[in-house]
DNA sequence: CTGAAAGCGCTAACAA
DNA sequence: TTGTTAGCGCTTTCAG
């Protein structure tokens, strides 16, 4: 590799005229430029990013940390991250924090020192504690998970809104005996789901039992539980939302395997509007993300940040919308499941 | 961030010796060593790893390039291979060429920039043309799509055998009208595959017809294609194996659809055995791919190129497996399909 | 407009 | 056993 120093010799010049040359700094005599920029490319010459990183603190690389990088939400977000990165110039270091607080705390410190520009993190949970380290001494933007109070950005789905949705277009199916499986209640978007999920029933004078709700782990299948309510004869419950598809999958194999259909005694949402919501019979209503969004603007204000040299704590709130697809139907159309039990 | 001045001139010592300590280097008292880590320790001093690098060329970093990072296989890949990397000291940037060889040659001549160790990567398909130049120059793990007489180290799957076993697995159950949509046919390891599915029909005295054959693009639907074929009154076809998951889920969903039963009418087997076929009713009988071992593999072998400068070029071959579930069955079961037209 | 020299944080001869 | 010096590849004053 053909560094800063072969190229100066190879014309003559010294070698802070050739950096001016690369970087396009101040004035550099037209004919001088012509003949660097000529053996620059002749030599296949390319700075090198690790010494540049070294001297100006600008290494073009940033850190993003997700709790789990398989989970199909956080592949997407890794993939439109690294895309948007790469169109502004920057490469990305993927870190994994396995969804521990620990794992979380060692990983972004390791990713500090490599000199890395920025961070974008999906934290654990609320028991993340590595925030007040790097908050306002490198720019940083939390996504998908986001913190309550703390300044700094974040880039955050209204989630309250995305459970109201859910609610709102189950009860307006006519359901009445709704039911719902949550992801860990110690995230806090976890929370803000469910609120939003009571408030739209609670606007149609519905109520959400406490034995209405599972509390999932957004991976692993509720189907016994599923089972328990919604299949026994004389189920309770009519509707369920999950938060979010892979728990809605596994619920409405369950369903299925109970013999249940769906949507015609059983109606079922999921959340996150992935791919294979298209795949299952019958399809998946679900709760729209838009994770492209949501990693773009965290990269485009990341940047921004980065290249303004100032740190900022703007909160974006992004609206989910609801796609209606085969497995939510209107609660008469041939349920005979027992209201009275409730 | 404490440098390693600081931690020397805190204990008066030279940075040298400093340096010795932080890298377990040759002799140093042991009283000097002790004083020099108390002092790393109440400073929280971390050897700065861009330093580092640029110094020893050892930044443990290392370079995954994907041809696209949201494929479920490959976010399985990257997932593992993140893993297995930090155990080991290593991060990874990671990097999507989005099928695309411009691209790929493009993304991985910065990642040379950045002084990597080593690279772990999957290529577009055989019009990728960068090996040439990183060849024996750092050290290079092919996976998943190889290379076929390179002299590179690679870790593939034997996917001529897992061809063979998805052929074998129908032929078994009776079929005699097998079908198959494969993934793009420029990516050598589709053709291997359908070699080996052809191996196994033609061991049962069968063959597989031009028109039985789709060419897929691991992604979009053959949904039409399948009706055409499956699903038209006399078709012709019992049986369908897909070369990934995905294409299988719509091969699926177009089946189910155009009402007919599965197994009962027409078998269905997918291939990499990810999580969803669990989700699907019915589940999908599907080819196992061995991916963690796949990736912790890869970065065994890099690492072991990497720490022992031994640039290698073995390739390993792992096997790949069958795991039966509900979408095959025996061609008997109440197939009224029309068989003469063949 | 250009060059010399210093230094980012670290390691590795070479001396002492 | 320890320190001095040079330098990885680059940028940036400061002179000229």
């Amino acid at each position: 590799m053909a560094s800063l120093r072969d190229v100066a010799k190879d014309t003559g010049f010294s070698t802070s005229t050739v950096s001016r040359v690369i970087n396009n700094r101040e004035a550099v005599d037209p004919e001088t430029k012509k003949k660097i920029l000529a053996a620059i490319d002749r030599l296949g010459y390319k700075p090198n990013l690790v010494a540049q990183g070294l001297r100006v603190r600008r290494g073009n690389l940033i850190g993003l940390v997700v709790p789990q990088s398989t989970v199909h939400v956080f592949s997407l977000i890794i993939r439109h991250a690294l895309e948007a990165a790469w169109q502004r110039g920057y490469d990305i270091v993927v870190v994994n924090s396995n969804e521990d607080p620990n794992q979380e705390e060692e990983r972004i410190n390791d990713l500090l020192r490599r000199n890395i520009n920025g961070i974008i993190f999906s934290r654990v949970s609320d028991e993340s504690r590595i925030l007040p380290k790097i908050m306002g001494n490198i720019p940083t933007v939390i996504v998908d998970r986001a913190f309550e109070q703390e300044k700094v950005a974040s880039i955050v789905l209204d989630n309250r809104r995305a459970g109201y949705l859910a609610g709102q277009h189950l009860v307006a199916l006519g359901h009445e005996h709704i039911a719902c499986v949550t992801g860990p209640l110690k995230i806090a978007l976890c929370r803000e789901r469910l609120d939003g999920f009571r408030e739209a029933l609670g606007d149609a004078g519905l109520v959400l039992p406490e034995d209405a709700i599972f509390e999932g782990d957004f991976k692993f299948a509720p189907g016994e539980w599923v089972s328990e309510r919604m299949v026994e004869p004389g189920s309770r419950f009519s509707a369920l939302w999950a938060m979010n598809d892979l728990m809605a999958f596994r619920a409405l194999r369950a369903l299925i395997n109970a013999g249940r259909s769906i949507p015609g005694e059983v109606s079922l949402a999921g959340m996150d509007d992935t791919e294979y919501c298209e795949m299952v019979s019958p399809t998946l209503t679900s709760i729209h993300y838009p994770f492209q969004q949501l990693a773009e603007r965290a990269v485009e204000i990341l940047l921004m940040q980065i290249e303004t040299n100032h740190i900022g704590n703007e909160t974006i709130v992004l609206q989910p919308g609801i796609t209606v697809r085969e497995s939510t139907g209107r609660v008469a159309q041939c349920t005979p499941v027992n209201l009275e039990g409730v």
